[in-house]
This record gives C-alpha cells, sequence and structure tokens, in this order.
DNA sequence: CTGCTTATGTGATGTAAATCATAGTCCGCT
DNA sequence: AGCGGACTATGATTTACATCACATAAGCAG
C-alpha cells in the first residue's frame, strides 16, 4: 500500500526505467495495489479496459478460450511486466483473460491517467514500442510453428523459451505445457515422457528440469536428418 | 522521387496523420522511394534492420519459411501501412521476409534517422504502439485460432479478415490462402470447395467472393451444434 | 492455334495427434 | 492414517489432415 514501494516495484520494470525520481512517484500515486489469490481471475476477456496493470510480485497467466472449450494459454508474466496494455491503447475490450497462478500483489492504473501520463513522456512510449515489438516477434514465430510444426517441436521451443525466462527448472504442470502448445495434456505427457527417455529433460510431478539444452535446441530447430 | 508526393502518401497513412504539414515534409524528406516487381523481395528474414518501410502503391505480403520448407503469410500490407517495424525498434535482424505480391512502390526510412524523429514526436509514438497493439490482438488471437480450431474454422476466419480490410472480392489463390491457414494447398481447394457447395462464396481461378457472410461468420464462431 | 505454365480438382493412402477409457501415483487435508 | 483430488501414465480407437499421385482447366506467350 506503501506508493515509495510501489514506486521501487516500478523502477525495477524495463517499462519505466528511464524515469527519474519525481516522475516514478508521480506515476506510483496512480497506482492502486491489489492483492489476489492463487487461480483468481484478475481481468476478465471481454471486460472493459479500465486499467492498466503491471506485476509487482507472483506469476499472472494470459489465456484465451477456443469455441472447444480449450483454454490456451498466451503468456506467464512475473514481476515488472505489463499487461492488459493492448485493449488499453485501442479502448477495446480485453482480448483475453489474466488469472494469478500464485499468489500475486498487481499494480493497477486507471486507463485515463496512464494514457495522459504517457502522452507527455517519450521515452516510456518507446520502451513500450519496444516491449510490443517484441512480443509481437514472438507471437509471429509461434504462429509459424503453430502452423508448420509438429508437437514435439513446438513443445521444445516452448520449453527453451520458459527457460531462457525463468531458468532450466520449470515448475509448470504437463497440463499448462500442453495448454501453451495447443496440445492436449496426454499428448504432452507422451512427448515429455519421450525426451525424458532421451535424456533431454528430468521430470517429476509439477515440474521440467532441461538436462541437456544442446538437443533440446536441436530438436527445436527441425527433423534430425537436416 | 518528389518529395511532395512521397508527403501525400505519408499523410494518407493512419500512423503520420496526426503530423502537420511542415513535420510531414521534413519525414518525406527522410524517405527514398523504391519500386519492385511482383515476386521481388523487399527484404529477407535475417537481414540487419537496416530501413523501416511504408507502401506507396501495390501489395506486400509478410513470409516465414517452416523448417519443413512450408511458407507462412504472417500478414498483407497495402498502401499507408508500414512493416519491418518490430526489427527496426529492437535493433535485431528482421524476422520474416517481405515481398511484393503485385508492382510496388515502397518508401524507405532509414533506421536511425527514424528512430530521431520519433523520439520527439510522441503522438506518432502513440499511434505506432495503437497499431502494434492491433497486430499483437490480431497475432494472439490466431494463435489461439492454430491452437485449437479446425481448418475450416481458420479459413473462414481468414476470408472474414481479409473482407473486413479489401472488401467481398478476395484476389488470392487457394496456394496463398493455404499458407495464411498453415495448411496445404489440396486441403484449402476441398475446403473452399465445401464452401462453394454450400453458398456461402463463389470461387473463380485467383479470386474469391463472398456470398453469404453470416454464414461464413456462423462457421468462424464455432462447430454448428452450439 | 498450340503448347506451356500455373491453378484447380479428386481420389487413395498414410499418419500424427485427438479422443476415449482406465489406472496408478503423489500430495494436501481433516 | 486414510481420503480425495489433482497429476501422471498408457493402451485402443478414431479422425482430420498431410501426402502422394494424377487429371483437368484456365490463362499467357510465341
Amino acid at each position: 500500500m506503501s506508493p515509495a514501494k510501489n514506486a521501487e516495484i516500478l523502477k525495477k520494470s524495463l517499462i519505466f526505467s528511464s524515469l527519474n525520481e519525481d516522475e516514478l512517484s508521480a506515476l506510483a500515486g496512480l497506482a492502486a495495489e491489489r492483492s489476489f489469490q492463487p487461480d483468481e481471475f484478475i481481468l476478465w476477456e471481454g471486460d472493459e479496459p479500465d486499467y492498466f496493470y503491471v506485476v509487482a510480485e507472483g506469476q499472472v497467466k494470459v489465456v484465451k478460450n477456443s469455441s472447444t472449450g480449450r483454454e490456451f494459454i498466451i503468456a506467464f508474466f512475473g514481476p515488472g511486466e505489463m499487461f492488459g496494455e493492448v485493449a488499453v491503447f485501442e479502448g477495446k475490450p480485453y482480448p483475453a483473460s489474466a488469472q494469478a497462478t500464485s499468489a500475486c500483489r498487481i499494480l493497477a492504473i486507471k486507463r485515463q491517467s496512464f494514457l495522459d501520463f504517457l502522452a507527455t513522456r517519450p521515452q516510456v512510449a518507446l520502451r513500450i514500442i519496444n516491449i510490443l515489438g517484441g512480443r509481437l516477434r514472438d507471437a509471429q514465430g509461434r504462429l509459424k510453428d503453430f502452423a508448420g510444426e509438429r508437437v514435439e517441436q513446438r513443445l521444445a521451443r516452448i520449453l527453451l523459451m520458459l527457460a531462457s525466462r525463468m531458468g532450466t527448472t520449470l515448475r509448470f504442470t504437463r497440463q499448462e505445457l500442453a495448454d501453451m502448445a495447443g496440445t492436449t495434456t496426454e499428448t504432452a505427457i507422451r512427448v515429455t515422457g519421450g525426451l525424458s527417455e532421451r535424456g533431454i529433460i528430468i521430470t517429476s510431478r509439477g515440474q521440467i528440469i532441461i538436462a541437456d539444452e544442446a538437443k533440446l535446441k536441436a530438436l527445436a530447430e527441425g527433423p534430425p536428418e537436416i
């Protein structure tokens, strides 16, 4: 609840690292802190985009549900990362839901306050352009994967992407992996089972350790025969 | 080759509509005009991002090739639309290739000149944030489709998206549709054949006319039994 | 008009992965 | 300890789609 602490959090975020103390406290003053329990929803797909969010503590997943009822995980976000921004900028409903995957503290900034703040801070705008650009690059890369590659390759790439962000020990269930790779839990289990047999990963309940990153990369690149 | 004409083109582009005459001519002065023949490549995936591009005339497709050799079409861009921007902002190699699909005139602006221009124009930066946001929303929506929906639904959505941008007469081959939907030419032919039999679209060589948008929307939303 | 190329159309066959079914295992909980 | 609910595992069956293999048709160039 302390604005000073909020400023600290914002400062650590890539987005606001260019701001000086005064600007940080101005922004922190706009932010309200909210807490969420694991599995609690922070926002729902279709809601009006009243707030822009930054994770202070914990982890959030952004999900969309397909017409067949399956859940698709678009991304995980941790401390310092923003979400809900696309809707805020466009003024259209949130295109996906956000759900806490652990106990979370989230900073919420009113849409209009944030837009006003942004209009006079070109550096922050450029940062956001960078972040959006990176996310777009990532999404388009994944699109190509989904269009052309098979499940094993997609999973390998997802594991590598997760590892680059959180290290070699990944605390995700096969179900979550499946929801990220756009496959079923059974298939995710079978594929990770195969990787495990080949010594590329070490699996246990609720976690996967990457044992042989080189082999995983080779797998992700394409079929062995290249 | 006339800077005045370039300024006209830039003005019509959504990105620069907030600029005044002076700013437009300043930007137009930075732009070099280049012409491309159909099928000619404007930039290649992996190239250094030396230029930011805006389509003046004609149509461009942005493509990525999967490890299996298949081509995946990320997007088509027409007059006033930018491309290559993600790489320019991040300073990393272009993540995809751009190829002219018709005779084109393209405005090319040097990376650093554009970044400098942008640093002092928050309005333009906000516009770009909007455009990137829209593209990100679109890419994530498609991701969910690729992860969970069937080819018929994906194709239906692609046809609707194209129709919303270019009207009900779509000048694309089944091969191009297949490359957008991440399927094979044969399957695209079979699926469009089915839609044609049901009177939803009218097909002919190199073009598709949407005859019953409502039915197409119903198809795109999900399986009939809902 | 006559090829030649590019696009469309269709069948037969193969296969990766979904689906359905069932069971075992880990872990928190009272 | 023992219960219940996630999580993991594995087999059998089905299916959407890719792949392979031709056939026909439309547009274009000489």
